[in-house]
DNA sequence: TTTTCTGCAAACGATTTGCATACAC
DNA sequence: GTGTATGCAAATCGTTTGCAGAAAA
């Protein structure tokens, strides 16, 4: 597990809450410290860190975990992911997106999800940029099919 | 508005589902249409078809739209979509997926989705495939950023 | 005739919200 | 002290499901 200096910081944290008006609390230092400790699992759902907050016997509540998911997005420190099976996860949103963009390859049988660190979206970035007028700030890409495992049996 | 025969007739319908064991039915084939005779519109959801359907005074129920999106989907003649504001969305699956694919932009601000007609991908997806071994099927892009209307005033 | 499909209503699960209290500033 | 944040429970919303009757094969 990671220190907390490695990737964002508590002062980080209260630096970007008292910029835009909002308040340093136990609860959003320690929602985010859970992201920060499993940074190797990436997109955890609300429950999965409702869950790890159980078994700290914590006494942090569901909605204000989904309350800090949101405001953690917000601040740029998150991001949430849509994978399509109904529920939002969400994942540390690394220094300089620019760097460390990744796709998710999903298993249409297994539903594995992957991890693949590689980007190659900046030449279709500017392209969309010229033709569209459109002002690219993050970009989500999914790739569906089979994996190593499945792929023969289907 | 498109004649059916253009993108999807009905006996394309009849017989993708004959060839799985599923009956055809007017309630399938009339939500079929729907998408066909709005194929300008793209990405509607189960809500917008089943509007449509009570505009028209159809008696179909909107569990059965879900199950005929559903239906259509695996028949591979839909493709769901979701743009992360918790409702799915779908759109005609256009014969050959290799050629016609789009992508959305979406603005943060107004919540427009702007579709953007252009691939690119193919390298990335060779790519993938070699580095993972994942079998890729299908990919979804999403930008996100500002449209050309908001990106001054953010 | 047999199986699948439909419509309805109830169930569901993820997320949001109202409210009184507790806490950060 | 003031305003925001929390925890709880109830509400919400998109989607799914159980079931009895209707329709396709």
């Amino acid at each position: 597990m990671s220190e907390n200096h490695q990737l964002f910081g508590v002062e980080d944290l209260r630096g970007k809450l008292s910029e835009r008006g909002y308040k340093m609390t136990p609860q959003r230092q320690e929602i985010l410290r859970i992201f920060v400790e499993h940074s190797d699992y990436h997109h955890m759902s609300a429950e999965d860190v409702y869950a790890i907050l159980q078994k700290r016997e914590s006494e942090i509540g569901l909605a204000t975990v989904y309350r800090a998911l949101d405001l953690l997005c917000e601040l740029g420190i998150l991001v949430k992911v849509e994978f399509g099976d109904g529920c939002a996860r969400y994942e540390l949103n690394t220094a300089d997106p620019k760097i460390h963009h990744h796709h998710h390859l999903i298993c249409l049988k297994c539903k594995k999800v992957i991890e693949f660190e590689d980007d190659l979206l900046d030449d279709l970035e500017a392209t969309i940029a010229k033709k569209s007028g459109f002002q690219i700030l993050n970009h989500e890409v999914k790739f569906f099919g089979y994996c190593k495992d499945c792929r023969g049996e289907a």
